[in-house]
DNA sequence: AGGTTGACATA
DNA sequence: GTATGTCAACCTT
């Protein structure tokens, strides 16, 4: 290099985020590969390249050179060990750019700069010495401030994408110092984004007159006593030590031993093939096109080049530095060495390890207890785009719950809680009392409401419904956001619980503090406003910690598994939409149970003492083994069958046999257990959980609990709530609507047989459904050959119980139970069936193969649901999971069908402005609230979002059938 | 006090 | 034969 030549540098790994974070998502249309910040990349290289041959800018490089960082791991990090220990990591849909965007250099014939140890800035530093002392020019194409310290008179920056030129004026038009005393400036500020400490209350502003007025750091913290502000004085000398480890960390070195000298950098003129052929495979049209008429190239003479990304090549900022695993993954889906770096599966590797191997340490934990403090963090997660949010609360029962406080994390080990309703017991006694060192509750949601109502920033939580309530509640919003437990469920349902704890030690291998420990049991419970807000930032960090790791390790997994859509329109968007039908509850007519209540109990206790003149003693009639003793022992009643555990079951169906014989006694218990159970299950607990406040009973939906895709409902369950027993339909009439409004039930008719019908692809079931006949009638006709009219009722019974069983995965033993009828004829009835339907024996094995096969079997809108016993040794293990896999494809299916419809239905009835409210649903039935003169425009609509909901992802083979129904109360409307 | 079992409510 | 949740009794700690 000589006078008069011109070294361009770019700082590669700076302008990637750049790209990334200014350009929207970008992925290539053959395969979803994410490009957006290559584009940035290659567009702004090649308009740099023809600036540099148009004479007009001025500046001509003779030299290039495009800088990368290695890793996040350099001599810096030996310096101050948590130098950028707060990074998060890059977004997942960045990580695999990064190769990318090093073959786009080569592709560009343009020297790719990175070495292990050192930063990119540092070379860049090395280089534009060298170029000084080569009396050469250098321009640096960054817009970072942290290269400002090496502007000169011959060094200049250039940010491409404001077009800005950035010299000495610019520097201290900005900073106030210039470039020289960057160095100092910066040491004094501190950088939060890469964890340089600084002087704790020094900022650019002070950092700058204390320059102006000392001249330089070591001058300033030498005369810091001649400092006339006492606070800053005393800060200044108290962290003089802070500043010098921050000087180095910011000072750049310029002595990095390069393997390239400046003469390997001379810029040659573009490989027009070579490079034509990166962004044909990249598919970058519009760039293709221009770089072929500037380098005279056919473009249909090129083929897109083969992206040969080095397959070890993950290194990259804050990606984690290379290495095997510390702790292989256990289901061994991760550990896979060979995985290309540029897809989503070697993403995910790279991940779990890195999350695995960050340290959890719960003293780096943060209590927040004043209002600028959580705004700091509420800027720096605004910042980084992802941050984990849980909240802490009086209670499980997000309707009864009261804040107590909040936890963030921004990444490993950076996580804060805020308490804002901590109260001590004792001051409790003496008449309530918050514990002394919170900000109120106001003051928190007023800095955390515009960070989680971002919508450029992600919340991560685990069970987030609960969160979402909770915010809700307290008038926030919470959007977007993941929820590490759907991730995790949508990846392994099947494989065991998605708790935050259990997958903190699957995937972390870290035993979570337990939250018994935080909040005690039995008599020593207390709840969580109760407990001290050290034990509570603990407890409250971990959890916002571990969800932040799980998300940045199961995350990825999705796409490497293809079930991102699964996630995020069957999964995601229910949170919302549970949460809302929880929060809006059901209104019950407590009088109503009371007086049932009542009754039963009278009834109860009459067959009570006809049980014990029958019995000839008094006994415990609610136990078991009283009963089984009483009846087949002292009594000796025929019939008597044992249960797993050796003693004599009295199930209801055997005690009905025995009643039918003519025995007094099974009838009784049979009877006195029926109001009992309605009694105690219902009648009794159900007014318990009213809710004081809003005067209405709110269930709890748990979105991954089973295996199938069904939502569960517990506290209270309404998912139960008796039907088939006149007795028990009494308590449905005690579920109102309130007043000016009726309940509409709306349930889809044979959902199960019809998802059958149609992934088994039956012909007499689909022609069934498309005529709408009665499709146990036709199953009886076809087995029987009976005609449908004038049908026995014992005959469509049988049918109806072997369609059943066919959902449930037949076998002769339960069809010969439910029917009574021997094994051996059960059997028969089977293979009748079989005969005349063999599409739904081929449906049966393809299931059972596929669990074998693969591991798991998937409804039809590519849910999966996994089998790992599947291949037990012990022949009932394995019995059970086959039946399961022939069952979940069915029952998951119909389950993802009334998911959609739910997800979809809020819109759909806001966008007909009509206010009807959707409260429950029992798998195959939504029960919604309708204002009375809303009924009759609400019906179809709701009829026809339930009726459509496969479309357009599956375009059933048969039609299905939703009727739907208003009345005062759900026994009348179902 | 906490866990297990048998029974039974629903789809 | 599938999928749940809750209760009372009973056993273990």
């Amino acid at each position: 290099m000589k006078k008069g030549d011109h070294l361009f540098l770019v700082d590669g790994s700076g302008y990637i985020f750049r790209a990334y974070h200014a350009l929207p998502p970008l992925n290539r249309k053959s395969d979803g590969l994410p490009t957006n910040a290559v584009l940035g990349f290659c567009n702004m290289v090649w308009k740099l390249m023809q600036d540099a041959r148009n004479t007009d800018v001025g500046i001509v490089p003779t030299h290039f050179a495009v800088v990368f960082d290695y890793s996040s791991k350099t001599f810096r990090n030996e310096l101050y060990a948590d130098y950028k220990a707060n990074r998060s990591a890059p977004p997942d849909d960045l990580i695999p750019q990064f190769g990318l965007i090093r073959e786009a250099t080569r592709a560009f014939n343009l020297p790719c700069i990175e070495m292990e140890g050192f930063e990119a800035d540092d070379i860049i530093a090395t280089y534009a010495r060298l170029a000084t002392e080569a009396e050469g020019d250098a321009t640096i194409i960054s817009s970072d401030k942290d290269l400002m310290q090496l502007v000169r008179p011959n060094v200049t920056m250039y940010d491409p994408m404001k077009d800005r030129q950035i010299g000495i004026p610019e520097v201290i038009e900005k900073w106030g110092v210039p470039p020289e005393k960057m160095i100092d400036l910066q040491a004094m500020m501190g950088d939060s984004v890469d964890n340089v400490p600084g002087v704790p209350g020094i900022g650019q502003k002070t950092a700058a007159q204390l320059l102006e007025q000392f001249g330089d750091l070591d001058t300033l913290l030498a005369r810091a006593g001649e400092i006339k502000q006492e606070k800053r004085r005393q800060t200044i000398i108290e962290n003089a030590d802070k500043a010098r480890v921050s000087r180095e960390l910011v000072r750049l070195r310029d002595d990095v031993p390069l393997a390239e000298g400046l003469d390997e950098l001379v810029l040659g003129n573009p490989d027009g093939p070579k490079l034509i052929g990166f962004l044909k495979a990249m598919e970058f049209s519009t760039l293709t096109r221009r770089v072929a008429e500037a380098t005279g190239t056919d473009v249909a003479q090129v083929a897109p080049s083969s992206i040969a990304v080095d397959t070890t090549d993950v290194h990259g900022p804050d990606v984690g530095a290379d290495g095997p695993p510390r702790r292989p993954a256990t289901d061994g889906a991760s550990a896979t060495p060979a995985a290309a770096a540029n897809t989503p599966a070697a993403l995910a590797a790279v991940r779990a390890r890195a999350a695995a191997d960050a340290a959890l340490d719960h003293s780096r934990y943060a209590c927040i207890r004043h209002r600028a403090e959580l705004e700091a963090w509420v800027a720096e997660a605004r910042e980084a785009g992802v941050v984990s949010f849980r909240t802490e609360t009086t209670s499980l029962e997000p309707m009864r719950a009261e804040p107590v406080g909040f936890a963030l994390s921004l990444g490993p080990g950076r996580s804060a809680y805020v308490p804002v309703g901590h109260r001590s017991a004792a001051a409790d006694l003496l008449g309530g009392g918050q514990v002394e060192g919170q900000i109120t509750l106001d003051e928190a949601l007023a800095a955390l409401k515009p960070l989680l109502v971002d919508r450029s920033v992600l919340k991560v939580g685990h069970n987030l419904k609960y969160d979402w309530l909770m915010a809700h509640r307290l008038g926030v919003d919470v959007a977007p956001f993941d929820d590490t437990m759907l991730i995790s469920y949508v990846l392994g349902a099947g494989t065991g619980r998605h708790d935050i704890a259990a997958l903190a030690e699957r995937w972390l291998g870290h035993p979570m503090i337990p939250f018994k420990d935080v909040v005690g049991s039995g008599r020593n419970l207390v709840t969580f406003d109760l407990v001290d807000i050290e034990r509570a930032t603990t407890y409250a960090t971990e959890g916002a910690d571990i969800a932040l790791r799980l998300w940045s390790v199961l995350k990825p997994r999705l796409a490497a598994e293809g079930l991102v859509s699964v996630y995020e329109r069957l999964e995601r968007p229910l949170v919302p939409v549970l949460a809302r039908m929880e929060e809006r509850g059901v209104s019950v007519d407590r009088q109503m149970l009371s007086r049932l209540s009542g009754e039963f109990a009278q009834r109860a206790a009459a067959l009570e003492e006809e049980v014990y003149a029958a019995a000839g003693e008094r006994f415990t009639i609610g136990s078991p083994k009283q009963l089984g003793d009483i009846l087949f022992g002292r009594m000796g009643l025929p019939g008597g069958t044992k249960t797993k555990s050796g003693q004599w079951s009295t199930t209801a169906q055997l005690l009905e046999e025995l009643a039918a014989e003519g025995h007094e006694l099974p009838r009784r218990i049979v009877d006195w257990r029926q109001l009992t159970k309605l009694k105690s299950t219902y009648t009794d607990a159900l007014p318990e959980y009213i809710n004081p406040e809003t005067k209405r009973l709110h269930t709890s939906y748990a979105l991954a609990s089973t295996p199938t895709g069904r939502i569960s409902s517990s506290e209270p369950n309404l998912q139960n709530i008796p039907i088939r027993t006149a007795e028990g339909r009494r308590i449905r009439t005690a579920f109102i609507a309130a007043p000016g409004n009726k309940l509409v039930s709306a349930d889809y008719s044979q959902i199960e047989l019809r998802v059958l019908a149609h992934i088994a692809d039956i012909p007499q079931l689909t022609k069934a459904f498309a005529d709408g006949v009665d499709i146990h009638a036709m199953t009886a006709s076809e087995m029987f050959g009976v005609p449908v009219e004038g049908m026995p009722a014992d005959v469509r019974r049988r049918a109806k119980a072997i369609n059943f069983g066919i959902i449930y995965g037949i076998s002769a033993f339960g069809l010969a139970n439910q029917l009574s009828i021997e094994r051996s004829e059960a059997g028969d009835y089977i293979k009748k069936y079989f005969e005349r339907f063999p599409g739904i024996r081929d449906y049966m094995e393809s299931r059972k193969q596929m669990a074998r096969d693969k591991g798991y079997v998937e409804t039809i809108f590519g849910r999966r649901i996994h089998y790992p016993e599947i291949k037990s040794s012990n022949p009932s293990v394995r019995a059970f999971n086959e039946r399961a896999s022939i069952n979940a494809p069915i029952q998951g299916s119909a389950a993802d069908i009334i998911r959609r419809a739910m997800i979809r239905m809020e819109d759909a009835l806001a966008s007909e402005k009509l206010s009807a409210r959707m409260l429950l649903q029992v798998h195959d039935e939504l029960i919604f609230e309708v204002a009375a003169d809303e009924v009759a425009a609400t019906l179809p609509v709701i009829k026809a979002v339930m009726e459509g909901s496969a479309m357009p992802a599956v375009a059933l083979k048969v039609p299905l059938a939703v009727d739907a129904r208003a009345a005062d109360n759900w026994d009348e409307a179902h």
